[in-house]
DNA sequence: CTGAAAGCGCTAACAA
DNA sequence: TTGTTAGCGCTTTCAG
């Protein structure tokens, strides 16, 4: 009486060997007679043999891999959006048994070293991070790698770290971009200037400087005219923007590499400036769209958070539970946002989406 | 010692009842005491249990979702990609028990109603499709969708068709965004023209007419001196945008909605107006490249071919799977290459990458 | 009404 | 070098 054999059982029957013999023909793993193997090989060939990948994954998922996610919760404008990719690649990957255990923080480089500690001992297999201060994280971040733990940056890199990976759209490409596109928009022989956060902070450093190096290349005579620090402060922006379009009257352009862009929109629309000067902002949020519409902001360069947070969490699935290499950077390309595609873009379409702290309690209670 | 536990076994022992009472009570199915199914169900939301679908494909041993896709293999420059996000997410989506049924045609168009009926009576659940031939395949879509085989278009739409979704970027929003462009880069009063390979196909139609609307809106007295249409014919591209190009000396920008825009950077090459007139293309492969470094074309907009991909497994595997409904449409926002960003695209990046014919047999894992 | 148990096809650890 | 076996999480059948 034979049994309707399938896949490796019947390979198996037809070669009279075992299932396990089969496998490692299969898979070229170590330890077996290569005219077998060869024998093997081949009737696998006449059958037209596909392995059964649910089988596969499902024998495979014993590993059970949990990805802890430390990253900030303000401000919302970006990091929402971030989030919201993490999750929404979390109930894909749920299903591949990976678990998710979330430990938001509120503020970037705030407290993060205690979360990420608290991570690094729960157990889990990866860390998906934004690292708001890469010299304390450091150590932690070696630490946690040295134990196996892997850990991907996402959005915010500790590059003198070991982490496996890091997911993000490069600071001073969004500035060169910024700086080409401009070279494009104003005449040449232009002033332009720039307004920055702060610029001890490397993200707006390297921004600045990667503008700073690319619009004279593309702008013949053009010059950088100043640089102003905002301070991520609504009325200390305002009024630096407001003085600097006083200072000089000859002003073409305007680069805000931080999301705080608000302010400088008010300053120009207050000089009657409104479209007169280009002005390239940095993300994206509900409030810009009106100075979009009405011609204020010509540009603004796009970081695609939503893709940045999808992309760290499939990257950690994909290393654990398929084994597949992390590859050492992901450097995703800005996007650009102008009037004719703003609708498209998830920051204007649900413009009301909450963060919902319900998906933050993972654990299971234990209460029966 | 308690083990550890997952999925409904993790349920049963929290209920304090058998996996086979837990799955009466998942499965709505009869023969449970009402109280405990209520019970149980209260469980499963707590713990946000999903079912591991590998899993359940393997138990069933009814195969679990089957996709077919239905692609051109040509031109290379856009479909290698396309095929490759397919691919991509097929891996994914292949560890939830989901299995692709590969039929490629070799031309956008041409014979891809045979190859479409073909899939539909091979017994998938759903079929992705790049609809060359509206007119030819609405029959066919509509007769598939009636039998429950649900179509999602990708790139190329079949609007008239009950088809359940279409992924692509709007062509008429390439137009758009490339006008606006084109716009803020050319002084007023500029004159400008539009390669289009035939105006016949809806989709370049589509692209120069949101052109067409834009650019004025963008650039006060700008004007349209011109559509050529290429016809995709190397030769007749060239001499037409030459002759263009003596004819109205002034022109002061070039966009070409079509991925054949070689021709026309050698004819600006030709009249000595490379990085003069401003190019904007469509689409983007590695022989473009050098023109991006000499200037000659200033921006393309970039239609996210692998992305288009991705997206259009996935939402196939998310409903099949997981009966989440279908998007009506996916828009894409095109994305804009320039110098500055050009290496970052994967076009550019594996210049070589081939079509590997391998993939499209599911095949044993090789060799170390 | 509920529990126990046998697979689905594959991987991996352990024996022989 | 090869065979055996214990699961992976779910469905299904057969006893209680």
């Amino acid at each position: 009486m034979k049994k309707n054999r399938r896949g490796i059982h019947l390979i198996a029957e037809l070669a009279d060997v075992s299932i396990g013999t089969v496998d490692r023909a299969l898979h070229g793993r170590a330890g077996i007679n290569e005219s077998t193997r060869q024998r093997i090989l081949q009737i696998a060939q006449q059958i037209a043999y596909t392995p059964n990948l649910a089988a596969r994954a499902l024998s495979a998922s014993k590993t059970g891999a949990r990805i802890g996610v430390c990253m900030p919760r303000e401000i919302r404008f970006f990091y929402d959006q971030l989030w919201s990719g993490v999750l929404d690649e979390a109930r894909l990957v749920a299903q591949l048994g990976v678990q998710m255990v979330y430990r938001p923080v509120q503020t970037l480089g705030v407290e993060d070293a205690e979360a990420f500690k608290e991570l690094a001992q729960s157990g889990v297999n990866g860390i998906i991070l934004t690292a708001g201060n890469p010299q304390g994280l450091k150590p932690l971040i070696d630490d946690a790698e040295e134990k196996g733990i892997r850990v991907v940056c996402v959005s915010t890199d500790a590059p003198e770290s070991r982490r496996s990976s890091i997911v993000c759209v490069e600071p001073s490409l969004n500035g060169r971009l910024a700086g080409e596109l401009m070279g494009k928009f104003v005449p040449s022989g232009s002033q332009v200037a720039v307004v920055a956060g702060m610029l001890r902070a490397e993200d707006h450093r390297q921004k600045t400087a990667g503008f700073s190096e690319a619009f004279p290349r593309h702008c013949p005579g053009g010059k950088i005219a100043g640089v102003i620090e905002g301070h991520e402060d609504e009325d200390e922006s305002f009024q630096k923007t407001f003085d600097l379009l006083g200072r000089v009257p000859t002003l073409a352009g305007l680069y805000v590499n931080t999301v705080n862009c608000l302010p400088v929109c008010r300053a120009l629309g207050a000089r009657g400036l409104a479209g007169k000067i280009k002005l390239i902002t940095t993300d994206l949020f509900a409030e810009m769209s009106p100075y979009f519409e009405a011609g204020t902001i010509t540009a603004s360069i796009y970081q695609q958070p939503h893709r940045q947070g999808q992309m760290a969490v499939r990257l950690m699935a994909d290393n654990l539970t398929g084994r597949l290499p992390f590859p050492p950077i992901v450097h995703l390309s800005p996007g650009l946002v102008m009037s004719s595609n703003l609708h498209l873009f998830r920051e204007i379409r649900h413009a009301d989406l909450k963060f919902d702290d319900s998906v933050l309690s993972a654990g299971v209670s234990s209460k029966p």
